[in-house]
DNA sequence: ACTACGATGAACT
DNA sequence: GTTCATCGTAGTA
């Protein structure tokens, strides 16, 4: 299980080194393929004005499940952050068995419950995988603004 | 209280 | 490439 000193580093870093590491969520698992990096100062990110009920969980420690509903029928999954009072998460868009963030919290039965879970702990945490062949990277999707910064990563396995 | 819209996916054409 | 299902959040008032 990956310790919350991995989290509690530079977003696009974090973004890029979760590719390979395996997402278990109870009785699930699989290999994270594709992520994409929000920060703090990010026009993408819903940190981008302040702090709200809503994105305070990426103000909190790393290493903590920041999920929240978008498109009135999506679940996002996202791990947290940088240090404590900065914000930032990873945004994990894709398993090697299912691709998209919509389906992956969908096939992981995960939702609201989970806010603001510690990643450091079961049922839903992140452990060592494999090693990346081939990393890529690219505009994030489905975004406005801040679309210049590249901090999408995926990898094939 | 009202309203616009979004870190999407599926089903179209 | 386009449409649309469907609703919480945040901004406005």
């Amino acid at each position: 299980m990956l310790p919350r000193s991995f989290y509690a580093r530079d977003t696009v870093k974090v973004a890029r080194e979760l590719l390979g590491k395996e997402l278990v969520c109870g009785s699930k698992r699989g290999i994270i393929t594709e992520t994409e990096a929000y920060k703090e100062d990010d026009p993408a990110s819903h940190s981008c004005r302040g702090r709200t009920p809503r994105n305070a969980v990426m103000y909190g420690p790393a290493g903590h499940a920041y999920v929240y509903f978008c498109y009135g029928m999506h679940w996002m999954l996202n791990v947290t952050t940088e240090r404590e009072g900065t914000a930032g998460a990873v945004l994990i868009r894709s398993l090697d068995w299912v691709s998209g963030p919509g389906r992956v919290t969908k096939e992981l039965g995960i939702d609201k419950g989970l806010n603001n879970h510690d990643m450091t702990k079961a049922p839903l945490y992140i452990r060592e995988g494999i090693a990346p062949k081939k990393v890529e990277t690219t505009a994030r999707i489905g975004i406005n603004r801040g679309v210049e910064r590249q901090w999408r990563f995926y990898t094939q396995l």
